[in-house]
RNA sequence: AGGACAGUGGCUCAAUUGGUAGAGCAUCGGUCUCCAAAACCGAGGGUUGCGGGUUCAAGUCCUGCCUGUCCUG
C-alpha cells in the first residue's frame, strides 16, 4: 500500500488528520506535478499544508515548523499524521531548529555586494566555513544572512540549546521499495501525471503571470519544461529530463533516510495497515 | 558491388606533430539546523570493434575482417 493510501487509512483508525510534509504540495495550483491528493481523498480525511502558498512566495522548514504546531496544538485529541517526503520538514518538526531571526532585507543588500562570499564567511564564521565546502553557495549565503542580519554568527547559534520540539509518543513508519521498482514506477507515475494534464497545469500557470523562477515551479516536474516553453527543447526531451530528475532525487531521498532511526521499515507492496496498528498498541498499551 | 567516413567506459563526445586514455551525463555512495522536489561533495567503471604488422612506444600509422552511416551504380 502507497504512503497515500496508508495514510488514509490510519488516519480512519486512528481518528487523525494528515499534515502534508511536503515542500511542494504546500503551493497552490501544483496539483498535478506535485501529486496532491484528489478531491476525493481531501474530502474522506482532514488534510493540512496542501495548496496554501503562491507559488512565488518562498516558504522554509522553519515555516513549515510553525503552521505544523499550530495545527497540532488546535487539534488536540486528534492524532497527527506528518506525511511526506521532505524529510528535512519533518526532522525540523520532530528535533527542532535553533531560534534563528529572520532575513532582513538590508542582509541581502549587504550580500548582494560581496565578491568572494566564501572568504567572508571565512573571516566572520571560521566555524561554519568549516563546515561547508565552498562551492555550496547556498549555505554560504545562508550563513552569511544570519550574520547580517543579526550581527551574530550562524554557529553562535548552533551552540545555543535546541528547545524542547515537542514530547510526543511518536512513531516513524519509513515505507520502501526495491531500487529497480522504485525507478519504474516513477517513469510510469510521470507519464500518468502527463496524460492527467501537466502540461495544461504548467501552461495555465505561466499565463497567470507565474515566472519560471518563481520559487514554486523550480520543482522536479516543472522546471524541466522551461526549455520546452521557451521553444529550446522538444517535449520528449524534457520529458526524459523531468524522469531522469525524479528518480535523482528518489535516490536523494533515500540517503536521507537511511540514516534516520524508523520505529518500522515497511514494504510499500504490502497492506501493513493491521501491522502498523498493532505496533502501535503494542508500544503505548498502558 | 565500388567509394567516403566512422567504430573510445551505460550514453554523448575529447585526446596537440605516435608518448602511461579524459570530460559531461548516467550509476553508486555521502553531506544536510529555516530556498531541501533545493544546494553541494565523493567513488567505481574503458586490454580504445576484432586480428595481424611497423615502432623503444599505437586510440593515434599500415593491413585484413566485422559493424554502422553516407555517396555512386
Amino acid at each position: 500500500m502507497g504512503k497515500s493510501d496508508l495514510a488514509l487509512k490510519l488516519a480512519q483508525s486512528l481518528n487523525g488528520y494528515i499534515i502534508s510534509a511536503d515542500s511542494r504540495q504546500i503551493y497552490k495550483e501544483m496539483k498535478i506535478g506535485t501529486a496532491k491528493p484528489s478531491d476525493e481523498e481531501l474530502n474522506l480525511v482532514k488534510h493540512f499544508l496542501i495548496g496554501e502558498i503562491d507559488p512565488k512566495e518562498r516558504f522554509s522548514a522553519g515555516e513549515f515548523v510553525r503552521r505544523a504546531k499550530s495545527i497540532v496544538k488546535e487539534n488536540e485529541g486528534k492524532v497527527p499524521l506528518l506525511v511526506g517526503g521532505t524529510g528535512f520538514y519533518i526532522k525540523a518538526f520532530l528535533e527542532g531548529l535553533n531560534n534563528i531571526p529572520a532575513v532582513t532585507d538590508e542582509a541581502r543588500m549587504t550580500l548582494a555586494e560581496i565578491k568572494n562570499r566564501y572568504e567572508k564567511l571565512q573571516e566572520v564564521d571560521p566555524i561554519v566555513a568549516l563546515k561547508v565546502h565552498p562551492n555550496d553557495f547556498s549555505r554560504i549565503e545562508r550563513a552569511l544572512l544570519v550574520y547580517f542580519s543579526c550581527g551574530k554568527t550562524l554557529s553562535s547559534f548552533w551552540e545555543e540549546q535546541i528547545e524542547i520540539a515537542n514530547d510526543f509518543r511518536c512513531v516513524n513508519i519509513l515505507l520502501v521499495r526495491e531500487r529497480a521498482e522504485l525507478y519504474a514506477r516513477i517513469d510510469k507515475r510521470f507519464d500518468l501525471m502527463l496524460d492527467a494534464g501537466l502540461m495544461q497545469e504548467i501552461e495555465s500557470l505561466l499565463k497567470q503571470g507565474y515566472s519560471w523562477d518563481a520559487p514554486g515551479l523550480n520543482t522536479v516536474g516543472y522546471k524541466e519544461f522551461k526549455s520546452f516553453f521557451l521553444g529550446e527543447a522538444n517535449l520528449q526531451e524534457c520529458v526524459e529530463k523531468a524522469k531522469q530528475d525524479s528518480r535523482n532525487f528518489a535516490k536523494r531521498q533515500l540517503t536521507w533516510y537511511r540514516k534516520i532511526k524508523f520505529d518500522l521499515t515497511l514494504s510499500a507492496e504490502e497492506d501493513n495497515l493491521p501491522t502498523i496498528l498493532n505496533y502501535i498498541d503494542d508500544k503505548f498499551a498502558l
